[in-house]
DNA sequence: TCCATTTTTGTAATCATTACAAAGTATGGT
DNA sequence: ACCATACTTTGTAATGATTACAAAAATGGA
């Protein structure tokens, strides 16, 4: 995917080794992986790889808005290559993450008007199709 | 407030003076507090308070369903005595948590409809009224 | 009062994330 | 090619929130 690392340059990120692998990653593996997910799959190919620079990537990810963070359980972040507004339902049997493509921007909150808002995060839990 | 220790009995709860004390200043303090806030503004009053004890209260109450969670920063966990489907607004200067009291179950979102779904949250992040 | 059960407490362990500095790598001018 | 400089990666240590655990304290009934 020379894709990943043309998408990384319009950003301007410049297109490390690491950060094309873990951009790749992200765009390939739509499951809203956590660091650590990351990492092992990564690491044995990349064997002098670290998790600080897993870290690190997606921290400058988000700061330059190619990723997003979902942030469901306490102490377990997961990243997004979706930049767009949308939605997770997360079962808490398999613990799989999905997707729900619906833009809550688009909902009039009128206790929002007031307000300047610059993020929109829902999320729901539950037990998914396969799991009952 | 025996009002605070009524709720618990309700709940199947012993309204030890920790838990009537905790319980008390959630539902005073409608501030989403976090374990760190509640511990230092009861400290001073039952200053053998452990902070132990503010984490195992908050769980029971999570678990008996008299408090809910939000989570909107990583390493951030707040505790809500309002328990009914409602979102949250974050300024990101202040960091006041605003309540919005929409419940997003009546949404219809049609991908939802596959699964069955617990839990619903929501929240959005910006800069509130006071800090513009 | 005695005993069993529950609750609270303090300390240590855990775990994800960040801080930091050293080592490695790329870049651009000479 | 050489060098200086800036950027990136890496490993280790520090941080901070939460949980595990076991001892101490409180409760409540016989
Ligand atoms: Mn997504
Ligand atoms: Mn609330
Ligand atoms: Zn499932
Ligand atoms: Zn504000």
């Amino acid at each position: 995917m020379e894709n990943a690392c043309k998408h990384l340059k319009t950003r301007g990120i410049k297109p490390s080794y690491q950060r094309i692998k873990i951009f790749e990653y992200l765009l390939r593996n739509r499951n809203h992986p956590t660091v650590d997910m990351i990492y092992r799959k990564l690491v044995p190919r990349i064997p002098t790889l670290s998790k600080t620079t897993v870290y690190n990537t997606l921290n400058l990810f988000i700061e330059k808005e190619i990723a997003s963070i979902i942030i469901i359980e306490e102490n377990e972040t997961r990243y997004d290559a979706d930049t767009s507004v949308h939605g997770h339902f997360k079962c808490r049997k398999c613990t799989k993450v999905y997707d729900l493509d619906i833009d809550l921007s688009k909902i009039d909150i009128p206790m929002l008007a007031e307000h300047s808002v610059t993020e929109h995060h829902f999320y729901f839990k539950g037990i998914c199709k396969n799991c009952r």
